[in-house]
DNA sequence: CGGTTTTGACCGGCGC
DNA sequence: GCGCCGGTCAAAACCG
């Protein structure tokens, strides 16, 4: 709910902490720091040669780890995905009434304390089944609405949410209950696509886009984020393998200072807390994630990874 | 020149 | 019925 949330919504890059992980192991890297500072140095030959094989040794074996993780998270992400188809087909289609937009919006944000990603799909399921009858199935199942909070710099006025798929905005209005402007967006990746996305600033914290998706996509994704150029707007960026978007905030690179206060306050104000340490390994993840080769680089090798091992279905 | 954004007009639902 | 409000349309402007 706390600190722990904020780190494992963010990315999952990071070691979580329940789990023993192979990927922690502290007590290599003053060795790897040292076979840096060494190489600077004059060597022979074979001491160097002989560093380097270490060294790739070590790379390969990290890299069988994040493998392991890899596999370990899709199969999960698997599970959790026939989760969510069995338990959907469980309820019949009363999800929410797509005419119920009155009210609601921005007044029920219930206050996450970390907006990095909060879903809020197909919210409360009130109606009556009569009332539901009444109206076309269609319509109710397509009225697929989930909830995605995207930090982005407060300066950036430009309310873009990259997610991945390609939008063509069609409108913009002010509403009512919050001063700052909302836009409209269409799917413009496929002609049929009934997908729409409303995106608006959170009215309490400018920081915060909120971004309301509708409907499903009919389309598989763009594409697995091409390595080219490597200029995928800042902001965010998302793993969308399918269904309702998930997006991830690498905006911040530097988390405010409220966000230090918050971990620290959260529990144990102690440096090595396990908050801390969390905080650390995110900042590391965000500044390598700001990286676009780095991106680049895993993005490949998770779509490839994907590709491998999707035959489970 | 084609696709996207902007922006005022328009439409339909809802409350009074 | 009327006015308010959110959502959508579409013409013009903009951009690569």
């Amino acid at each position: 709910m706390d600190a722990s949330s904020l780190v494992d919504t963010s990315l999952d890059l990071n070691p979580s902490s329940d789990r023993p992980l192979p990927l922690d192991t502290p007590k290599k890297e003053p060795s790897e720091n040292g076979n840096l500072i060494v190489f600077g140095k004059k060597l022979s030959m074979k001491e160097e040669s002989g560093a380097l094989v270490e060294e790739l040794n070590r790379v390969n074996e990290e890299n069988k780890k994040l493998t392991e993780m890899l596999a370990a998270m899709c199969e999960s992400y698997n599970a959790l995905q026939s989760q969510l188809t069995n338990l959907m087909s469980k309820i019949p289609e009363k999800e929410l009434s797509p005419s119920k937009k009155r009210k609601s919006e921005s007044s029920n944000n219930n206050n996450n304390d970390n907006y990095n990603f909060g879903i809020t799909g197909n919210s409360e399921s009130s109606s009556t089944d009569e009332d539901s009858c009444k109206k076309t199935k269609e319509e109710i199942i397509k009225a697929k609405v989930s909830r995605v909070y995207v930090r982005t710099e407060a300066s950036d006025t430009s309310l873009v949410v990259k997610d991945g798929y390609q939008w063509r905005k069609y409108g913009q209005k002010v509403t009512r209950d919050n001063p700052s402007p909302r836009a409209y967006f269409k799917c413009s990746f496929a002609p049929t696509c009934p997908v729409k996305k409303k995106v608006q600033r959170s009215i309490d914290d400018q920081s915060v886009v909120i971004a309301t998706y509708e409907g499903e996509h009919n389309h598989l994704p763009p594409s697995q984020m091409e390595p080219t150029s490597g200029s995928s707007r800042r902001g965010s960026a998302s793993l969308n393998p399918s269904g309702p978007t998930m997006t991830l905030d690498f905006g911040k690179t530097k988390p405010s200072g409220s966000d230090v206060a918050r971990i620290c306050s959260s529990s144990q104000p102690k440096m090595d807390s396990p908050q801390v340490r969390q905080y650390l390994v995110e900042q590391m993840a965000t500044s390598l994630t700001k990286d676009p080769k780095f991106t680049a680089a895993l993005a490949a090798a998770i779509s490839g990874r994907m590709f491998q091992q999707s035959p489970v279905e």
